[in-house]
Parts: C-alpha cells; sequence; structure tokens
DNA sequence: TAAAATTCCATGCTATACCATATTAATCGA
DNA sequence: TCGATTAATATGGTATAGCATGGAATTTTA
C-alpha cells in the first residue's frame, strides 16, 4: 500500500479549488475502487480536534478502516456516538476533479484559516492540510518536543518494540 | 458503502419541507432498491431517544440491518418487544419528493423544536436532524465530555487496540 | 366542502463540469 | 548524452447543471 509523503505548498484559489500533489493522487487513486471504474477518487476530510488547526485527508480504504473499527462498537453506545461525531459529522467527502484538484469550503477554509495558499503534509495512511504559517508553528513545537526526548524514552524505540509485538 | 457525513444547515417552511443535503441524499439513493426503478428514495424517521432532542434518519439498508438485529433477539422476550416499541412504533418513513425534500409533520417538529431551520448531522450509517441550538449544546455536551477522558479511556483507544486485534 | 397534504412550477444561487494555458517533468531517438 | 518531443501538473476563467427555497395548483381526507 502506497503511503502519503513529503510536503507540498499550493495556491487556493477564491473558489477555494486546491491542487492535490500529484503523488498524493496516485495513493488516493489506489485505495478507491471507483477509480478502476474511471470515477475521479475521492477522500474524505476530517476536522475532529477543534483547536487543531488542520485538515486531515483520509483515502477511501483507510476511513473505511476507521470506519469499520467504529461500527464494531456497540450500536447506540456512548463511545460510538462520541466518534460517530468526531469522525462522520465532523467530516465531508472531497472528490477529485479532472484537472487534480479538491475544492475547500469557505466553512473549511475558515476552519484552518486558509486563504490563498495551503500545505498538503504526508502522515502515512492520511495526509493533512495546514495554512503555512501554523504548519511552521506546529512543525517546531514538534522538533522541540522531539529534542526533550532522551534516549530512554524516545519514540522511536516504540517502533523496535510495536514492530516485534506486531509480528 | 457511502457514509453520511457533515453538518448542514436547511430552512424549514411552514408545511414543515426542508431539503435534505444532497450529499445525503445520495446515500439514500444508493441504499434504497426503489430508486433502481426510478422512484425517489425514502428514509426512516426515528424519534425514540429519551431525553434525546432530535430525530434519526435511517436508509433504507441500515434500518433494515437494525430491525435485523431485533429479529434476532428471542420472540417474546422483554428487550425485544422495549426495542420493537422504540424502533417501530416510534417512527414513520419519510420519502422525499421531486425536489429534494422531505416533510416534517406538525408533530415531528414539536418533538424536536423546530421552527424555521433545522441542521442535519451525518453519523455513519444514519444522520440526525435538530434544532440548531440544541445541537449546539449537544454537541459542546459531547466535547467537555471527551476532554474529561485522560489518555487511559479515550475513546479512540478503542479503535487502536481492536486494530491490532485486528492485524 | 373546508382543511390539510401533496404535487407541480419558478427562480436565484452555487458548486462543479468544462475549457484554456503556462510550466514542469518524462520519454525518446539519434 | 543531449536536445527534441511529448506527457503531466498546477492554475485560472467561464458556462452550466443541480441545489435550496418559495409559491401556486391539485389532490386527498376528514
Amino acid at each position: 500500500m502506497r503511503r502519503f509523503r513529503g510536503e507540498s505548498l499550493h495556491k487556493v484559489d477564491n473558489k477555494g479549488r486546491v491542487s492535490i500533489p500529484a503523488q498524493f493522487r496516485r495513493v488516493l487513486e489506489e485505495s478507491d475502487p471507483d477509480f478502476e471504474n474511471g470515477i475521479n477518487p475521492s477522500c474524505v476530510l476530517v476536522h475532529s480536534q477543534k483547536g487543531k488547526k488542520c485538515l486531515e485527508g483520509y483515502s477511501i480504504s483507510s476511513i473505511n478502516e476507521v470506519d469499520d473499527l467504529v461500527s464494531n462498537l456497540p450500536r447506540y453506545s456512548r463511545e460510538r456516538e462520541i466518534l460517530e461525531r468526531m469522525l462522520n459529522a465532523q467530516s465531508s467527502y472531497a472528490q477529485i476533479d479532472d484537472n487534480g484538484r479538491l475544492v475547500l469550503s469557505q466553512k473549511l477554509r475558515e476552519l484552518i484559516n486558509v486563504s490563498a495558499e495551503a500545505v498538503f503534509i504526508g502522515m502515512g495512511d492520511k495526509f493533512q492540510i495546514w495554512e503555512p504559517n501554523s504548519y511552521n508553528d506546529d512543525m517546531q513545537k514538534i522538533e522541540r518536543e522531539f529534542e526533550a526526548y532522551d534516549d530512554s524514552n524516545n519514540p522511536f524505540n516504540l517502533l523496535r518494540s510495536s514492530s516485534i509485538l506486531a509480528k
């Protein structure tokens, strides 16, 4: 399964249209069954955590994975209702047009404070969309946080152990 | 299977007519066999939940799923009787008209305290209809509830742990 | 037959489908 | 290897179909 990787800056026009990085499109095409039938692939944009100034874009297969997990929770359980609100109510489908763009509605642009430009950030099985300055701030925050770890609790240590567990 | 996603505000006229968000219509069309034959799709509106001031709209396929779950309970069991009452007695079919609207009867409008406007909330395989202010209150309540979780019991953990199990 | 509900028609608006172009990346042939 | 040719991207503009909504006409029901 191809993954979302890299950072990429794009113009946003006054209708909210913005090009998706070409490599990201390849991932979306790969994971949307519609693409086989000549239909442009879609993704799902989620802005779950309020206060987090970015949108998260999921490919169809990865959002299905998340949705299936939610569907396994008992119907009408409180946990499920909360997750449905976070993941479904605060999200929308976005279909890629023939030029490789998607449209960010006025509402979505306001949520992440985007006007003329937006950056796309690869995050493996999802990607993020940020206003460039907000992204820089967030990246610096993460770098500082990372530097504060010492060798014993460095997040990279988790990779080793969990990859063993997974086998 | 396409899902109900997003929030969307609509006018309700004095006859109770209200437009269904276009994306929601796509989901209803997809899951109502009638639509194949050129008939406008229907949904089922349930108004059972105690204390919850909203209607829940189910696509035909998802209400069938719920009905099947109920049918699996022992006939004449108390639980089944209760659920039949909640899901069947307190519900109604609503067919979408040629303009993409459905009609909320006086009674339904009073139940959820709707007059001039209503919001449609995507909840995966169902959607909700709220009076806008009631919805905001409910959403704030959910957000507070969510923030009150600590790392150990966060609902998102349910997803994470089961995703490891799933592999 | 009056009231209520449903169907039909009309319209401003918006999202999106369509077309155009400059720029960059990829392919290819000698 | 290098220049030439082609394909793919990123972006802008315009036209059009579908959407949300209001009102009138018609049917149903009490």
